[in-house]
DNA sequence: CTTACTATATGATGTTTACATATATGTGTA
DNA sequence: TACACATATATGTAAACATCATATAGTAAG
């Protein structure tokens, strides 16, 4: 989290969180997925522990959605007697494959932040 | 790198790259000015070396701006006799307090991708 | 005088994120 | 029955960001 002076009217306000990794919500759901189909809803709690604190409700159904597009995974809809009908989706062989190339760019992706930090402390410590 | 379908006319394309780090170039430009002031230009360079192997110099020139604006660095034109002028930035103690706020941010999202590791190598072992 | 390198900057466009809102079903309870 | 609440999916909107292209200008070499 990280506050600071509006851009444009210069309130203080609350600017995108910096240092998160983009889309990494995206692997997290497949890693999940791989592990068994769920709903949307149902992730929520996982994604929570994978992804950081918050997840966006609203962004976790439109990424499901952008996924199916993209081949990644498909669903389809579940009777539930005690809710609404859930949409059931479960990962394709493309989405497993998208997931071994996402681990690929996350260890190039640590090794920069290993650098990083390893800078940092260096120049700390002179 | 990462070639998928494109998401509206269905033809193969590149996608941006995945699972970089929302401006991570911010804290890398920090940490070089920590070490002493530089010019946009010159910092091109070992920016590649931290932040990846392309660097996008409008994109580093407009950050640099805003990182002014922000009140991370203050800049001043600087005579060259071998070239155009230079605008020279030096970094603040404001840039110097977000640069160890940043470092607690990354070493959270390290965390997050150690954890997605173990979890992607225990699926993979299984 | 043309090309190349250095140097800074803006324009245009698309993507992602963040927050808000809409809609609907089932459960418990006052 | 009416209401609040949890479950469940989905869309609207706007700011911020990334990417690629283009504009401008000084200097030096051929």
């Amino acid at each position: 989290m990280f506050t600071y002076m509006c851009r444009t009217c210069g309130c203080s306000f609350r600017s995108r969180d910096f240092g998160n990794i983009e889309r990494f919500i995206e692997p997290c759901i497949l890693l999940l997925l791989s592990k068994g189909s769920s709903h949307g809803y149902g992730l929520m709690e996982d994604l929570k522990k994978h992804c950081g604190e918050k997840v966006d409700i609203g962004g976790l159904y439109r990424t499901l959605r952008r996924m199916e597009r993209d081949g990644w995974v498909k669903s389809d809809w579940e009777k539930n007697k005690s809710g609404p009908d859930r949409r059931t989706y479960t990962i394709t062989s493309e989405g497993k494959d998208f997931l071994k190339s996402a681990t690929s760019s996350l260890t190039r992706t640590d090794k920069l932040i290993h650098r990083f930090l390893e800078g940092y402390q260096k120049s700390q410590t002179v």
